[in-house]
DNA sequence: CTAAGTAGTGATTGGTCAATAACTTAGGGC
DNA sequence: GCCCTAAGTTATTGACCAATCACTACTTAG
């Protein structure tokens, strides 16, 4: 699918670091034909990290069924500690992020992010602190992946993870 | 100086939104001039995120001037809330992060991020989970100013901050 | 005075790329 | 057999941009 495409070529090379003949090809259409399907480059971004964002919240859905409380909690952590090792979904995360002084795109991150906020404070049915630091964890995950810490023989790495979650990061 | 316009305007653009003529010119010199300070653009990009790490670590050290232990972490969060009101350090290192999948700038990052935390361990003097629990809540701040999270009207977005910390970081 | 750096600029080049235009092909309904 | 729409293509354009080149002006040492 086109989306998918878009999505991983989005997620190494950012909005601007990414060619849609490169997207095209990988989505086995012609290049022109990418601007029948979607108006202008930056669409096709949006809809990229919208589709990002929907992924993680249907794994959470999917990941604490028949589950509530701390137990989902937990479910979803593991579930997301697992998802990001499709770096696929870290990065193209981490490209919305950076691109927020655009309004395109920071209207699709915040709503993609608030989605995931409530979803969370609602599959989880606990107070604000502990969705807080859900995500706090979350957003370390993130920088410590994108950074790819797991493969950096330095003391201070290993330290950026709980020792409960090492390795759990499952990076290709 | 040259570096300074660099942060600021890659802080914006990323490295490929962000073209050399822009960075020239705001630091008032020929885009050709760039090229016998710095030998390639990226070359000037990674420049650019030693700076910022650099500095946020200056600003750690000088805030926790003759503190140490829970006092020194406290003044450290409160710097750093400070700091990224600054929108050239916060963008910046979300622009590093999201070219980490470069192995230069990956390089670069991950040295400036575990001097940041080497220099954190050391100063506040504490626990492992302490200090991790201080970059994770960070990153949180990080993505939360860079989605602009302080100007969006909605209730989610009110608890993405402990109370203690809302209206301190000081959007311009 | 001159030779050799140092600091800088204008002009250009070769390449890339988003977006458009104009064309092709294949069904399906009547 | 013909019109219409959907799905797709090739070719092109116009803009932008990193990097190089060839040049100027100023300074300093002998």
């Amino acid at each position: 699918m086109v989306l998918d495409a878009a999505l991983s070529e989005f997620a190494r090379g950012g909005l601007d670091g990414t060619s849609t003949e490169t997207i095209a090809h990988r989505a086995g259409i012609s290049q022109p034909y990418l601007f029948r399907l979607f108006p202008t480059k930056k669409a096709l971004f949006v809809a990229a990290v919208e589709q990002c964002f929907q992924l993680i919240l249907d794994t959470f859905e999917e990941a604490t069924e028949g589950l509530a409380g701390e137990n989902a909690m937990i479910a979803m952590g593991e579930a997301y500690a697992k998802l990001i090792g499709d770096r696929g979904l870290l990065m193209l995360q981490m490209q919305a992020y950076s691109r927020c002084d655009d309004e395109e795109v920071r209207i699709a991150t915040r709503e993609g992010y608030g989605r995931l906020w409530q979803a969370v404070e609602r599959i989880g049915g606990c107070d604000e602190e502990s969705v807080r630091q859900f995500f706090a964890y979350g957003m370390l995950w993130n920088v410590v992946a994108a950074m790819n810490l797991d493969e950096y023989d330095a003391p201070w790495a290993q330290m950026c993870l709980p020792e409960d979650m090492r390795g759990k990061l499952n990076f290709d």
